[in-house]
DNA sequence: GATGAATGAGTGTTCATTCAT
DNA sequence: AATGAATGAACACTCATTCAT
């Protein structure tokens, strides 16, 4: 599907309002408004109300395709790329704060039959990336065997999400006073736990 | 606030309602019908819509109190006390299933304003649980002295979050054909995952 | 129709209130809140909301029993005894402005059935007092002969309603600051002028 | 505001009915019903069922720009002059009698907060014409020189209201059977009545 | 005699979408 | 290709009244 710059920015205005009040609590009023079109436009170019949301996922999915292939043919120790996929994680998924609120809000929805396959199908490679990560590791005999690779991802992105969602109460916690400060800590704090979390997983030795 | 048991079954649909389509995707009407009661009773009983949501809240905050307390007294050493409880966040997170899906979509909404501290005053207390446990390990000499604390629970309730949110996935994964085999992953496999790599962090070496 | 204090209380608050926003823009609700009583006692008291506004007239009109007759048995001469009549007029419409609101509004109402015969017959009998005033002035000969007597009422408390409907402006036009300044111009000013006009039109010659 | 033919029969629809029934009186279903529109027209069109309002004092007060200036200007000694704004105004409350009963309703009416300044000025500019005329009569020696100019509507305008309002009672007592007999009684001897008040008012000597 | 609980009907407004142009 | 006008359906909520107690 071509989009023209209109449809674009409809798309990115719809995207944040969905992520920050819902599906349902948008009106394409809204929408119409603050992309400054014409109401019918939504339904004229998209269809649907139903059918924007599924464009916007669209949309960002095929921008999202991953650059993680070349991790793996790099000439770094596994450990090294394992850093540097839970940062690229984070990075990614911060970065798609908007969509991924909106995906997961409707995941849960069972009231729209909205096809997230092209975003299952990204979870898929993004697995398989991991695991021939901690097979490599394995090889080398720096992780250990029995990693449920899987299980993986819900940590990262599930802690990522989690932390995001609680913001205030975290921002409260560890004295975060601007937006800046919540992304440097994201950025620094949170990733580098992460990180040593899942080594701590793949290297430790007892029970 | 006392409440009949009408008011109790309204409650119960609305939240089960809520967690499934979102605050904004459900109407009175809906349920209404489905709790067996007149339109002009939600708005009797709880006084608008938006005051029902907060009544679900409130209803199940208070049946939340957590019994955790008991769990720092007992003769245990503070690993097993660290399984102890995540196993008990697990289990309450799953059991309050609907109520975190459904806060975790408001606390991300910026429409309304609704009053979320009871819940989390919840969330500090049980934080300050798990510092006096892993305080008692480092004392122990059994845990590492470096641990950022407030950071566990976003990985224990994150992973199980995410792993919930893409349940359709992961029970592909897995093959999980029934809600029972989701609810027994989740019951072991999942929760000793965690486990473990709370375990993990909290004793690791390196780095 | 015996009524008790908190029937009384509940007519007194329902007329305020049925004066200052019209019947149907007053719920039983607010009527049942100011007057301290539970909401079904306006039905169990007085049938139905609209039976409240007749008990309402009927209380106040029966309360409002002319004394003017007395005023014709007096010994004073016509003009006086107009004077005098006119000064009634507006001292008794204005003590009983919320009543002549709500029935100039509902005469005018073409909703409700309202039986306001008790109140045209006062009127009837009023105009008969002014009749008799009047053919005593003529057969004094200090009033001329071709007075339509009917239409002085419409005069007096015509005057009168239009000058207090438009409170704001005449309030503004003549530097009436509180409401004793407006209640005092009513009464000194506005009456005199009435009076004056009244009596003018009695003994006018030409034309 | 632009108004096509549709928003101009609303207008007409809504203000006959809010006259006969009040604001509150009238649902936004009626107006509709009668003036064959879809209900969401009134919100579409005027934005609320109380803007609806404004629009119809609006519209009439735009229609209403007295042309009472000709008569000044005209070569006519001030008694005539008298007698033709007295007549003006008559012919122009009663044929607006709808929006008056309306404006005259909302004004007493604590509850809605309408803009009538528009109507507060077009009063205050029909009251300078009147004091021109005065004016030009006291110097022709004509009228007498205490004259409270601003009570002198009050008199035109109440007059006519209350004889209006008590249709059915002066009806009943000038044997008038139509609606056309009515309004005849209104145009001539009402009309003339009030003239002739008004004019001994102004030219009265005794007291 | 008095009332809290309850309700069906109705309120004004907003919704996503369609249609003629 | 694009849009202003329009609409039926749905929205959350309030209404006056009833009824069991």
């Amino acid at each position: 599907m071509e989009l023209n710059d209109k449809q674009i920015e409809i798309l990115h205005v719809a995207e944040k309002l969905f992520a920050e009040e819902g599906f349902d609590g948008v009106s394409v009023r809204e929408i119409a408004k603050l992309a400054h079109i014409n109401i019918a436009m939504i339904s004229y170019y998209f269809g649907s109300k139903e059918k924007l949301l599924e464009s916007i996922v669209l949309h960002r999915i095929g921008g999202m395709g991953l650059r993680l292939e070349n991790l793996l043919n790099e000439d770094k120790d596994p450990i090294s790329k394992m850093d540097e996929i839970i940062k690229f994680y984070i990075i990614q998924v911060n970065a798609n704060k908007h969509i991924h609120q909106i995906i997961q809000n409707e995941i849960a929805n069972k009231k729209r039959e909205i096809n997230f396959e092209s975003f299952t199908e990204l979870k898929k490679n993004n697995l398989k990336l991991l695991e021939s990560i901690v097979k490599e590791g394995q090889e080398k005999g720096q992780f250990k065997t029995n990693i449920n690779v899987a299980l993986l991802p819900p940590m990262i992105i599930g802690s990522f999400l989690y932390f995001n969602m609680n913001k205030v109460l975290y921002a409260d916690l560890f004295g975060l006073k601007s937006e800046e400060d919540f992304e440097n800590y994201i950025k620094n704090e949170l990733t580098q736990h992460i990180q040593k979390t899942v080594k701590a997983l793949l290297t430790y030795e007892k029970y």
